[in-house]
DNA sequence: ATCCGGACGAGATCGCTGCTCTCGGGAGTG
DNA sequence: CACTCCCGAGAGCAGCGATCTCGTCCGGAT
């Protein structure tokens, strides 16, 4: 099956080119920055061409957007992997780690997945995929940890309403498998709280407020681990 | 002083004019796609009057990024206000939920306010003063519990590092009076919880999560009033 | 009452954008 | 060898932010 031809050799290598210019330009302008026809210039294109390969700079920018999640995706699974089993306050900690280090290392394609989506744009289903990823490494943590009996209980908490509760149910079927719905409550709630905290970082709005991110967003991840009930190592 | 001659009140109602025009478009198409030479349209005039006043396109975002937190920081005062004193869990809740009122009445707003920074745009000075009203709301509500004695002791953590304790200190001078650095870590913990969770549902991340929005907003922050331990009057 | 400076709106213009269409050449297929 | 289809170039369109010039008219000072 990879018996490509030189055309598609060909095609896959402009088209790899022309994310590749993008990537750079939104690392240096931010994506609402981009414009199509300064990539095709930076490919040695004219304009038009381009279009043989993204049928618009919406399409351009989705592609992106895929490669994206995917990025900080597998830079979170790689962080979990990295990490012993049998910590899971530990693993909390490397996978929030990974996320804010990827955030920081890809300011504008992080505000791309996380800040304001573009008006009129809407994501198309195959980004929902790779959007989990980051997601599902968080989930992986709490899952493992509810799974192996690891986690301290909370403090008691009013009983949730049963609406919500039966969601929770249902979101712990795919996302955490094991979990009860406080578990899964108390995970939504530390993963708000993540990207909470990152984005806040990085679009300033901790700025003359905390000077030593690195020691308070350790803390904070710390902290919310323990709201979930990680035992730490 | 208030002496205004027509030419004044002339200049004061047509920049009220544009300004409106402004935030109708901003409304329905997100703050990136705002065109001066539409708003200008929209109030009749041609596009280079307009910028007799306002000197760029950046400057009427600016207007109207002054505008909106004032307005989203009115709000969460109001709903202060509006709550009596003596239920700091209550008051959290209240708040909270009016700063998640806010921003799903004024979607392209909030994302303006809280989503990705506009590259190359940077918040003059005068934005931090309004800016800062939303957080001081939050802040009083732990502050005015614990000045009272009235904070829940949370679970003991670990002794912060000196460096983030000291910084924790001062932002308690500015924004938290007379709360120690334990109660300002959570507070600032609680705060990036809110506007995660708030951005989260806004920019779409909560999709085929969670459904019912509502509740599990109420209790988040309830959960998160607990994490810093505001006591249910 | 007159006069002059300054504010103001209109219009033209520049360089940029996303996108479409047409044309010509060349590579792969029969 | 001939045919098809892919691909890049180029021109063109409408829209954008921003600047400049040019009349006009208001308002305070003389």
């Amino acid at each position: 099956m990879p018996a490509k031809t030189a055309r598609e050799r060909a095609r896959a290598e402009i088209t790899g080119e022309i994310k590749e210019a993008a990537r750079r330009r939104i690392a240096a302008q931010g994506a609402v920055g981009l414009s199509l026809r300064a990539v095709a210039r930076d490919v040695g294109l004219v304009s038009s061409a381009v279009y043989r390969y993204f049928p618009s700079r919406d399409d351009l920018i989705t592609a992106l957007l895929v490669d994206a999640y995917n990025d900080i995706g597998r830079a979170a699974e790689e962080a979990l992997a990295a990490t012993p089993a049998d910590d899971p306050a530990a693993r909390w900690r490397a996978v929030t780690r990974a996320i804010r280090h990827w955030a920081l290392a890809h300011r504008h394609e992080y505000a791309l997945l996380y800040g304001s989506p573009v008006p009129g744009y809407r994501a198309p289903e195959l980004t929902i995929g790779p959007a989990s990823r980051v997601t599902g490494a968080l989930a992986s943590v709490v899952a493992d940890a509810a799974r192996a009996g690891d986690l301290t209980a909370g403090s008691p908490a009013p009983a949730l309403p049963p609406a919500l509760r039966d969601e929770l149910v249902r979101v712990a079927d795919v996302a955490l498998p094991g979990s009860p719905p406080d578990v899964v409550f108390r995970a939504l709630v530390a993963w708000t709280q993540v990207f909470g905290l990152v984005s806040f970082e990085l679009f300033g709005h901790l700025e003359n407020v905390v000077e030593d991110r690195v020691t308070f967003f350790d803390r904070a991840t710390a902290a919310m681990a323990g709201f979930v009930g990680l035992p730490a190592g």
